[in-house]
DNA sequence: CGGTAAGTTGAAAAATCTCAATCACGGTGG
DNA sequence: CCACCGTGATTGAGATTTTTCAACTTACCG
């Protein structure tokens, strides 16, 4: 059942301890510690007297179908999630129907943690595919990580690397043209993929046209315009949503050579 | 000495408790307990044990004087900043020389929250006038803020708030146009220098055109003629850095009526 | 008082958007 | 099983916005 497509995790992250094939089957019941993606997610350093407190604290699994929101902007903030499997876009929206898809989501990426600064949450969260993920009640995470200095870093850490990833995308839009963003996006995207055992090469995108260039603040035809002339000169082949990477220095060379 | 320029940093926030005009002028310790921004800045809702607690740790001033850089991108991470008195901006870049400004940090701004993520800083910090900051020890605010409930929910929602600015900024780059962009950005710039004390209308910018134009992904000219038009629809006096606002509720309709 | 950095303005070029027509694909019901 | 429908994707042509390049002005600093 190895495939390339991203819907599908099926690939372990850590190959010598799949999650969910040993022990008995739970399906709303999760653990950290048996998590293919604890190296990816919250419990990054945690030893295993720390891993099985967190355990306890992310008890919660919901699936969130393909088109379901995992929350919306106004409600009430109560927990964090972090993706299990699956999809995830998220968007603010201002007071006029301007809207601004701020980030995907995927496999051991978390959910919320704009809602901390005031208790309710500022954007959606909307699953681009059936997904599901653990729920971390976040009053118990911040009493955890009182106690567990480990935790408390790396959730700082987290929090600190959406601020730096913000800032990343704010160059995108600030100072790249279509080709850049669409080649730097790819780029991400594939990276991130490959991360969790997937092809650097061969993807299949899980958002529209229009959400990729809602994240880029293109057009949807900007964008569909821009994946024919990569695919034109040779960097991919594109068919529908369906992706090959050819050339991968291609791409890098498009980002890095500031508008030549 | 009440002035309506954001530079001179003279009125109390909390009239009744000036920060520093009872007690001996000690200039190069500073306390949170008697800090005239102790309700925009980190100390919010600390019991007076609790910021004495945090006085013992936010000990050190540095003045960082015009165009100096308080950290660099690529300089280990020590330390959070908090603005004392003057105005910062931030700005990343990219591998190729690409330069992007992330924001403008006035009085009681938290800087240096990127650093968490890699124990390296990610951006440079320059001062856009002769500045001072209080140091905050990053490991000891962790220490303080595992023994403080109040102070770690604080420490979060500050972090959790600039991530909501972060995506606010997107939506502005990935969705609005010039006059829309200097707009919001006055706008947002009038309202902070009102939180501080300050003139609602009458406003000296501390940055350039083109570090305004950085920041809204515009080339300075476009800055410059928006700033023109906006005097010329009589929405604003320009006369260079030194602004009057005329029409907020016309600059706000711009912001508000997407694009018609 | 001169030099330099910052700001303004104009005209032409370039990038992106808008509008419109058409195509591809997946799901559904006959 | 296949035709049909609706959503999403592609492509073209013209409009619009922003950038680029250039000339010129203003303010500030020694």
């Amino acid at each position: 059942m190895l495939t390339t497509l991203p819907g599908a995790m099926s690939m372990p992250i850590i190959p010598d301890m799949p999650a969910r094939s040993c022990g008995p089957l739970e399906p709303l019941r999760v653990a950290c510690s048996s998590c293919n993606l604890r190296e990816l997610c919250l419990p990054v350093g945690l030893n295993p007297a720390e891993l099985q407190q967190l355990d306890g604290l992310v008890a919660k699994r919901r699936s969130v179908p393909r088109g379901e929101h995992l929350f919306r902007n106004g409600e009430r903030f109560e927990a964090l999630y972090a993706v299990r499997t699956g999809f995830f876009k998220t968007c603010v929206n201002s007071e006029d129907g301007r809207d601004q898809v701020t980030g995907f989501q995927m496999a051991g990426e978390l959910l919320g943690l704009d809602g901390i600064s005031s208790d309710h949450h500022h954007c959606d969260a909307v699953a681009l595919e059936d997904s599901s993920v653990c729920t971390i009640p976040y009053g118990q995470l911040e009493t955890l990580s009182r106690e567990f200095t480990v935790l408390q870093r790396q959730f700082h850490k987290i929090m600190s690397r959406e601020i730096v990833r913000d800032h990343g995308v704010m160059l995108l839009l600030g100072n790249m043209r279509a080709e850049e963003r669409l080649a730097a996006f790819l780029l991400n995207l594939t990276r991130r993929l490959q991360a969790r055992g997937f092809s650097a090469s061969s993807l299949v995108l899980r958002m529209t046209r229009e959400e990729i260039g809602s994240y880029l603040g293109l057009k949807l035809e900007t964008v569909s315009r821009t994946f024919s002339k990569f695919q034109h000169d040779g960097l991919m082949e594109v068919k529908q949503r369906q992706l090959r990477i050819l050339d991968q220095a291609g791409l890098q060379a498009l980002v890095n050579n500031s508008h030549c």
